[in-house]
RNA sequence: GGAUCUGUGGCUUAGCCUGGAUAUAGCGCCGGGCUUCUAACCCGGAUGUCGAGGGUUCGAAUCCCUCCAGGUCCGCCA
């Protein structure tokens, strides 16, 4: 719809100027779209902006009117409305299930995200990770895209080594209750005290690494109990969050498959690999002052060799490649993809989040210093009972458990996603516990409002005729979520589907309170509904993209 | 030191890629609104050198340069 009337306009002012772009933007309060071509024109033309938005407005008027767009010239700008033709399309296909769906794309995308070490759970700062992937994730699907979505288990790490010697030479009990991850987090922790103490087992920890690239079975079978173990609470966490992964990929399959070493071969075939001791990538021609590297003196590997067979595998498997990552791995991905070009492979594209850190300082697993998302799902759930239970005294405790639930993942999910990755946050829990307006509840509000009249309102005739300013503006905003997902597919940023479902919000409160709907008379009631269903269906459609619940009820 | 991201009212934040009309919204502050479809709501008001300085342009929060401040990275860790 949007993007027909978008062509409509775009083709009339070409054909009226044969100006190769006619610089058609957001028309903000004015108007659906403007264009500022007039201003260009002028110096070519050698007259006013105002003279030649006048002539142009003249030109294109008449066939855009049988569009049912006007045009409002004021001054140089030239505005385009979209007018009730417009409005009835977009409330008749937003009131169908799936509303935003946009055509099939072909191709497979895989998205790898979250993909945190299995040395503990998940904190605020993985989360972050977890729902700028995950929305991403919802996001393609909708567009039109055949995903699939990956956590990489680094289940041959040192933290792994060092975890497992823990567990081996430690006596720490799992206490009452203790989630696993948050179990194998305080081995962790003693183990790195232990460490400092006496570096002596050092020693051991680099042994277990070596007898884990050579397959020891029963060094294998320690790592493998460690990471599982943690690799289950996880996820539980990412479960509790509405986080699906379609596949956990283990590390090690790659050394154990002879894949990884395959490509080291190639790579140390490559005119750019440098055999001093180790073997790296001299990656001076990309920028990089440090070089790459992927095996040890000692012959054993490190990581990114182990990721650069990852990612060989995924680009035989998959069409597109999608990483997200923090803005710590900025370096080493920006190598990664270096060194895939290099061998000819698919580069992957990577996107990153800069970091979450606390008041007092930077997050770290390995000294114990971080909020774990358990932590921050079951406040905000303690939070939004009590919230519930106070709101609605009529409801069963089971009821206001659910509502609760769905409140507080949404609430953790929208602090999150609602602010654009490049920006380094500092974790507020105020911020987190509130429930007003620019968050999840404010959003499910909304929709459990429009649930609410259209059950009191019981069956009812489509009629597609809206007049007020409230219906219109309320109208126009559903009519721009296809339009939104297709900049989220394209830009990468997931933000932007969090700022349009808190305008829609915005817009459908607005109306809810200008224009009353069950009693207001027959033929402007049914209209009303009509709107009501589509918004329904649209902020229903937009909270599952954004996977937080759409509940019909608060 | 090098790389990179960020800097928008007291606090949080959109817009920046693709330059245009009075810079987006929330919290907090001030004032209003529940016998009315769910007040987790709505309406109104005050609050801004868009980090600083130069440049490009008819026009800069937006593009370029310099500087300042903060985050992150610069390991034979992952």
């Amino acid at each position: 719809m949007y993007q027909d009337a978008y062509r409509a306009v775009e083709t009339a002012l070409k054909d009226a100027t044969g100006a190769a772009d006619v610089l058609l933007g957001d028309g903000g309060d004015h108007a659906d779209l403007a264009s500022t071509v007039a201003f260009t024109l002028a110096k070519t033309q050698r007259k006013s902006p105002m003279v030649i938005a006048a002539e142009v407005t003249a030109a294109i008027t008449e066939p855009l009117a049988e569009e049912g767009i006007s045009v409002i010239t004021t001054g140089p700008y030239i505005n385009f409305i979209f007018g009730q033709k417009y409005v009835a399309d977009v409330v008749k296909a937003a009131s169908q299930p799936g509303y935003g769906d946009l055509p099939d794309v072909p191709g497979q995308v895989c998205i790898e995200h979250t993909s945190a070490n299995p040395n503990g759970p998940l904190h605020v700062g993985h989360i972050r990770n977890s729902v700028i992937g995950d929305t991403l994730a919802r996001v393609f699907r909708k567009a039109g895209h055949d995903i699939d979505v990956q956590y990489y288990l680094n289940d041959m790490g040192r933290q792994i080594a060092i975890v497992s010697w823990g567990f081996d030479f430690l006596t720490i009990p799992q206490n009452e209750g203790e989630k696993d991850d948050h179990y194998v987090a305080r081995v962790y922790v003693a183990a790195n005290h232990a460490l400092e103490a006496d570096p002596s087992i050092k020693e051991e920890i680099d042994r277990r690494m070596g007898l884990i690239e050579q397959g020891d079975p029963e060094i294998v079978e320690k790592f493998r109990r460690a990471v599982s173990l943690c690799a289950e609470g996880i996820k539980v966490t990412l479960n509790r969050l509405n986080v699906p992964h379609d596949r956990f990929v283990w590390e090690s399959g790659f050394v154990q498959d002879g894949s990884m070493t395959a490509i080291l071969n190639r790579a140390e075939a490559l005119p750019e690999a440098s055999h001093v001791d180790v073997l790296a990538m001299d990656l001076t021609a990309f920028g990089f002052e440090k070089q790459y590297v992927l095996r040890r003196s000692d012959g054993t590997s490190v990581y990114a060799a182990r990721d650069l067979a990852y990612h060989v595998w995924k680009g035989e498997h998959f069409d597109r490649l999608i990483n997200v990552l923090g803005a710590d791995h900025k370096l080493i991905g920006a190598q990664l993809q270096a060194t895939m070009k290099l061998l000819g492979e698919k580069v992957p594209e990577i996107i990153f989040f800069e970091f979450v850190s606390l008041p007092e300082g930077s997050m770290s697993t390995r000294a114990g210093k971080f909020i774990s998302a358990d932590e921050l799902i079951n406040e905000v759930t303690k939070k939004a009972f009590e919230e519930v239970t106070t709101r609605r005294p009529e409801l069963s405790e089971e009821e206001c458990r659910a509502i609760a639930a769905s409140v507080a993942i949404g609430a953790v999910r929208y602090d999150i996603v609602r602010v654009s990755q490049e920006k380094s946050t500092v974790f507020d829990w105020r911020q987190a516990l509130d429930f007003e307006r620019q968050s999840a509840p404010y959003i499910q509000y909304s929709h459990a409002r429009a649930c609410s009249i259209l059950e009191k309102a019981g069956d009812f005739t489509p009629v597609y005729e809206l007049s007020t300013e409230s219906e219109i503006a309320l109208a126009k905003q559903i009519g721009l979520f296809p339009v939104v997902l297709r900049t989220v597919v394209e830009e990468l940023h997931p933000h932007h589907l969090a700022i349009y479902a808190r305008d829609l919000a915005d817009l459908f409160n607005a109306f809810y309170h200008t224009d009353p709907v069950l009693k207001a008379e027959a033929g402007v009631r049914d209209a009303r509904l009509t709107l009501v269903r589509a918004a329904q269906n649209t902020l229903s459609e937009v909270l599952e993209t954004l996977g937080i619940d759409a509940i019909r009820s608060m």
